[in-house]
DNA sequence: ATTGTTCTCAACCGTTTGGTTGATAAAGAC
DNA sequence: GTCTTTATCAACCAAACGGTTGAGAACAAT
């Protein structure tokens, strides 16, 4: 289920140190070592965050001490759950203001489209 | 910090109970209690569930029991904030595309073309 | 004012999370 | 080979999470 796979990529960038990662990671790869370095927590910590980004398929890495690297794709899978909704709201947004606008202007609302939406009081 | 409210955000969403109620009410307003019906758990469960939401600024309401609302402004930082990295390493992959042509159709064939990564710093 | 209904608060419980330290595996360097 | 550096595994800990139940607050209705 790629659900649970969305759950796991908002959950891995819920940490600001691993969007920081991600956000090193978007100009250069690097080692774990070199992620390590700037953050004032053990390279263990660091490690176990890299982690949570490759199991969330944020980041990959081609073998134990290879440089890690973004992994861009997965970003699609964020970008169209969030536009789906947010173009449906702001959809509605509209709908309601022109609602709103055809109720002020005009006396008669016969055919409203949106007609299961409560009248905005 | 704008940075914290950004972990807000993807904390919220990273739960699939919680993105549900956001898809649901991209399409209309809900009370607490037509948002909880679906589901399995609690009444108290789903009131919580919206109060995460509320913090990261996803959802408001006027008063206690008026119809919960989708902000869908929010969502702008989020796509803001994934646009930015995501472009940043496309660009990174443009770059090293055209370095590794110029290696090939340059001089020597520096043989083996699939060693990809470093020194594009 | 009393009654219902709707929602939130509080306390609790098991699991997950982000961190630690210490030991161990794996890759390069000599 | 041996040694050193680099990264992971394991066990542990405190705090946060998602759920429960029970009590109470707030609002609408009579």
């Amino acid at each position: 289920m790629s659900e649970d796979r969305l759950s796991r990529v908002f959950a891995a960038l819920a940490d600001p140190t691993r969007r920081d990662l991600v956000a090193r990671l978007a100009s250069a790869d690097a080692t774990v070592g070199e992620l390590a370095a700037p953050y004032d927590v053990s390279l263990q910590a660091v490690s176990k965050h890299l982690k949570v980004l490759e199991d969330a398929g944020l980041v990959s890495r081609e073998s134990r001490r290879a440089p890690v690297r973004l992994e861009a794709e997965v970003f699609d899978l964020m970008t169209k759950w969030i536009d789906r909704y947010q173009q449906q709201a702001e959809e509605r947004y509209q709908r309601l203001d022109a609602l709103l606008a055809e109720m002020q202007g005009d006396t008669a609302p016969t055919r409203d489209t949106s007609s299961r939406e409560e009248d905005a009081s």
